[in-house]
DNA sequence: CTTTCGATACCAACCGGTTGGTATGTTGTC
DNA sequence: GACAACATACCAACCGGTTGGTATCGAAAG
């Protein structure tokens, strides 16, 4: 089945968008890309701004496939369920900047003042990722007897500090500081559960 | 003495891009909130990407004043003087979002990839901040006698954590939001710099 | 089985408005 | 009168979006 012209447009979107930002992303270039027409642009979409929706619900689909089928669900241990969910969104900070950095997070800083239904389709992106950590972050907070925080708050800080990660990366044009940055937040992790001196209380 | 054109537009481009993104400002956007003509654009600056360089390096100026005069300088001990700046950040957080987000986290975002110039602008404005901290932390370091960070990373991620926190206060259209992920940052030097005094552990 | 018909998918050409940028003044100051 | 600091008028290219039309399909009628 050759892929439809929604599709691929969708597609160009996730590469092109991440490349030169939403706004900088024209039609043509997208049409141009995924080798389109005009006419076909907008007969799947009904404006720019739609397909900006639809393509942030794609990346939704598509990083939840990536994410459900990794190994990092592997551990017995919650909290190393976790260490090892870091050390999955490190390990796949690789090749070019717009390959591995968020299409809406670097959406949502242009788009978030000029229509709220892309920037509510980049929160569900986000939040709809940080919900599937939560469940073993609240197994490790049992586990570990960790108070003082709560499963969404440090499910959505794991998303904040990935974010700034990439926008340092961008900014340097290094791909390593963004690595570095995330293995701060590993060691947040570990601090916070596993202080030193201190063994996980034993069920 | 009234407010040059060059002044003003500067001025105009830091309100303007942090609410509508780079791409999305026009040249006449600014002209028309700087009060100004588009010959005065352009006899100051030589093209819209000269004058994000400049904007860049105008935000760079205004924050590096607002920060060398805030009171978390005072404090005698090296890490209360990390605190408090990470407390003086999360106090910046009030109002509308475009009012307390960074210029050059959100025009990186765009312009990294078609303009080394203006990439370059925002990096070292992101570095040149992140460097006001190091003594501090490196003064930390040695008090606490604590090892496996350097000062340049530590500082560096103070920077990626709060930019994190802005693309989720965005995408949540949320203040709040930043507020709290901020928290983890100070959560983090904390346990970082004194493991054994954590007061977050349920009896 | 064939024909008709409506719906979907797609295309090339085009539209009015906006874009960044320029060419040519005019004004104020030294 | 020289020169910086603006303003006015304008342009070619590009923007998001619309137009009228074609190709291809499955279902239903004959």
């Amino acid at each position: 089945m050759k892929p439809s012209a929604r599709a691929k447009l969708l597609d160009a979107a996730l590469g092109t968008i991440r490349e030169k930002g939403y706004s900088a992303t024209s039609v043509d270039d997208l049409c141009a890309r995924a080798g389109v027409t005009k006419g076909a642009f907008f007969h799947h979409f009904k404006s720019k701004d739609a397909l900006a929706v639809a393509a942030a619900d794609h990346w939704s689909e598509t990083t939840a496939g990536l994410f459900a089928s990794a190994a990092y669900h592997d551990p017995a241990d919650p909290l190393d369920r976790i260490l090892a969910y870091v050390d999955f969104r490190k390990s796949l900070i690789d090749g070019e900047i717009a390959e591995f950095t968020c299409l809406v997070g670097t959406m949502v800083q242009e788009a978030y003042g000029a229509s709220d239904d892309i920037r509510g389709a980049c929160w569900r992106s986000i939040a709809g990722h940080a919900e599937t950590l939560e469940a073993d972050i609240a197994a490790a907070i049992e586990k570990y007897n960790v108070g003082g925080i709560t499963p969404e708050s440090l499910a959505l800080y794991t998303q904040a500090s990935i974010q700034g990660a990439f926008i340092l990366a961008k900014a340097k044009n290094d791909p390593g500081v963004a690595i570095d940055m995330i293995g701060h937040l590993k060691r947040y992790i570990e601090l916070l559960f596993k202080p030193e001196g201190r063994e996980a209380r034993r069920p």
